[in-house]
DNA sequence: TAGATTGTTAATCGATTAACAATC
DNA sequence: TAGATTGTTAATCGATTAACAATC
């Protein structure tokens, strides 16, 4: 596969395309072409084209790509099949909630263990996930090969946790807090999930088409 | 304050200005300039002015931004003093954690009830925020004029709760299904959050990194 | 005042779009 | 074969960065 830099633009369209292509599937459609691709995604044929060929020569001239061959494709440059291991620190409202309902394996990835620190949690599983205690988490990663943490603690317990990450060769954070973790020299990747920063964007949104709808002189 | 037409990377930086100036506040800094800030965020000072200068003019020359001024004329901008009503429809995992861990308030948006379907939740409240019946919701929409609509419904349910939102002039939903709602043609304003493809994204750079440290030989 | 830093205009850079030869 | 659609090169567009006069 070709690893040329990729931007970052491209990397998050990715994603969707793969969820595109998993609709499609499911709909029973084999065959697809850029432009087809792009009306559904509301991109153009063009843009689809050159991204994809980032990674390689996935279509066929005259024909367009193979929907099934595409989305392996696409899961491949994602790493879906790598089977990275995770862990979850952090067993409450959202980390349940994770363990409830989402699906880590549709990602390609294990989830292979949760911690906590709470007595009532500790030594049950979820799901066929073990919940652990927090303090053998170290013990743990020195054992285990562990790609990504989930991280859904507590603010003030988030900076400790992500030492003990960093330290143990854990790859990369999945985070959940509302803390800023990325430190300037740190080597651990860090994907924040910031619920605000979304609802602030979505609220943004709708105060400017108000304020637009306001302009605007009364129809009829 | 200025209503030119803002490009969607600016509105994304928005809630990131935000949440340092809070954090600035909350460490007793009463000034900063873009430098300083673009220092702390990873941007240049030019992008900082740039982005600022979409809404107005909030520095003074030679001196920089006072926190606490500029904190709240980016607030304004994002529409956290207007009050917006929300509602929370289903009250599963995610929604229940949204209620319990998220500020709804720290964003200027008012949680005003939740909806759902199971008895035992049904006449509840929960913070303060009472749990009413779905059945009750189109209802709930007539009298109640509500901005955002959070849903968190199982996947089965999203299409039809979309329906009766958009039907009742809801403005916005906040999506935590997995499921695509936008209509071409529908007025109702969408913001996803799709947890796959954030993980999947993170998926990626570990996968790239690992690449990039296989390819070289191995050090001392 | 002199120094600092803004807001804004101009220059650069990168990403998207268009065009088209290659080819299934 | 003729038609369709890719992969890629060139053109355009938009976003970021640099520069600087204005001014606190």
């Amino acid at each position: 596969m070709k690893r040329i830099k990729v931007s970052n633009n491209v990397i998050r369209r990715m994603p969707r395309y793969l969820r595109k292509l998993d609709e499609l599937q499911e709909g029973g459609t084999s065959r697809v072409s850029s432009f087809e691709l792009g009306q559904q995604l509301g991109l153009t044929p063009s843009q689809i084209r050159q991204d994809f060929s980032c990674f390689g020569e996935f279509g066929q001239q005259g024909y367009g790509y193979n929907v099934a061959a595409l989305r392996e494709q696409i899961a491949a440059i994602l790493g879906m099949d790598r089977g990275f291991r995770a862990i979850l620190i952090g067993v409450g409202n959202i980390g349940h909630a994770l363990m409830d309902n989402f699906s880590f394996r549709a990602c390609g990835v294990e989830l292979a263990a949760a911690f906590d620190v709470k007595e009532n949690l500790i030594g049950t599983e979820f799901k066929g996930v073990p919940i652990l205690p927090m303090d053998k988490l170290e013990e743990y990663l020195k054992k285990n090969e562990v790609a990504i943490a989930v991280l859904a603690v507590p603010k003030e317990a988030a900076l400790k946790v992500t030492e003990v990450l960093t330290e143990n060769g854990v790859e990369a954070i999945w985070n959940f807090t509302n803390m800023e973790l990325t430190e300037p020299n740190s080597p651990i990747l860090v994907e924040n999930v910031h619920f605000s920063d979304s609802l602030l964007a979505l609220s943004y949104f709708v105060s400017e088409r108000m304020d637009e709808n306001a302009a605007k002189p009364a129809q009829e």
